[in-house]
DNA sequence: GCACTATTGAATACAAGTACCCACGGCGTT
DNA sequence: AACGCCGTGGGTACTTGTATTCAATAGTGC
């Protein structure tokens, strides 16, 4: 300690401009191969061109904006022959996160989750509120698993992953298999069974990978 | 060619900090838990603080660099109860890029592979030979998989990975077992089996996991 | 081929915030 | 009554965050 802090606790400029970029890449408001220039977005953002130079730089190592070797800067370009490529990944980490779940899970945490399928049952005819309650499941299951490094490559590979859902306007509608799924999870955890819970994990994201693809491949433009 | 190209660009600067402070946390030369100030990095590396601004911002993105609540910022301390979290990591996805590479695989590939492994069995003795062809071994399938995102995040675990290493003076002396593993993970690439591929990487990673487990916990200081 | 322009990269200057240090005063104890 | 301890208050110093300025380079139009 040194006397100088900096206010972590308020997001600082450059955090925000990131976090609102990346936004607007994954939803599609920056479209794919756009030129971004720092000049430009830093008279758009109502700030200098320091914030958003380190927002740039943490994109573009995040892969979501490319170098172009001129030295400017661009969207990253959208391959829809990717979409398996990211999602094959997301299934491991994720997969590796319901394992570790499995092995450090309470009885209160397993009690947490239960309650989440069951309402997943009971919503079952609402596609957005299932797709809500899949979400925290998620979540519940990263914060048990308290990996934090998968959770960062994770939080990377959604970026990825979430630019590719945002294409097809409609999530691919899946609903009770999407519940099956959670409920196999679900079941794999309750097991105790670490390498049950991992395979669960896995087959439901490669399913969504599949939904994802129709779903992005169908889409015209 | 002759004139400077953009490489150049890229090269100088705030690269260099990056790569040169990575380089510094991997090897230990800046210790875990150690406090990092930019206007101390900037003096000592002879630059001003925007290029050591940029680099700690990507370190900490990297997870290498912990940002203190109070403000500043420290070389992430190492736990080694997260060994086998990162060298859990890192097996899915060297497997998954194993699988890729099985898949895209073609016959001068699979020679290249062949002579590192012949390699590998002349030189059987020279344990940081063998090492050294482990790693292009490894360098070779992650190019033939061509799977940008997954190396991407492989790059960033083999950071912590590599800092786990580095714990230890001397590497895990296993020297034959590595090229048994090695052998199993180029037969499996030649059968054309992905999953075998897949299965056969992520055992090899997860043995050296345990001997890292056990020559980082058995270092005395 | 040359000048011009636009953009990035780096350095410096400026603003703001917070923890640490120290001095001071009140209070309790001897 | 004197001495010491504790709590408090302000000043200081160090740090981060942002803006601005300067330099260099590549691309473009004439």
């Amino acid at each position: 300690m040194t006397r100088g802090q900096a206010n972590l606790r308020r997001q600082s400029g450059a955090q925000a401009v990131y976090e609102l970029m990346r936004a607007k890449i994954i939803s599609g408001e920056f479209r794919p191969g756009a030129r971004l220039t720092e000049p430009e977005l830093a008279s758009t953002l109502g700030v200098s061109r320091t914030p958003v130079r380190e927002a740039l730089r943490l994109l573009i190592a995040e892969g979501l904006v490319d170098q172009l070797p001129t030295g400017g800067s661009r969207v990253t370009p959208l391959d829809l022959a990717d979409i398996r490529r990211v999602y094959d990944i997301r299934a491991r980490l994720e997969g590796l996160l319901a394992r570790d779940a499995c092995t450090r899970m309470t009885q209160p945490d397993l009690d947490a989750l239960a309650r989440l399928i069951d309402l997943m049952h009971r919503l079952r005819g609402d596609e957005t509120e299932v797709l809500r309650i899949g979400r925290e499941f998620h979540a519940r299951i990263a914060e048990i698993a308290e990996n934090r490094w998968c959770d960062q490559l994770l939080h990377q590979i959604r970026g990825h992953v979430d630019r590719y859902r945002s294409l097809s306007t409609r999530e691919p509608g899946r609903p009770d298999l999407a519940v099956a799924e959670h409920q196999a999870i679900y079941e794999a955890l309750a097991s105790g069974d670490p390498e049950r819970a991992e395979q669960a994990m896995r087959v439901h994201v490669e399913q969504s990978a599949t939904s994802a693809a129709q779903a992005a491949g169908a889409v015209p433009s």
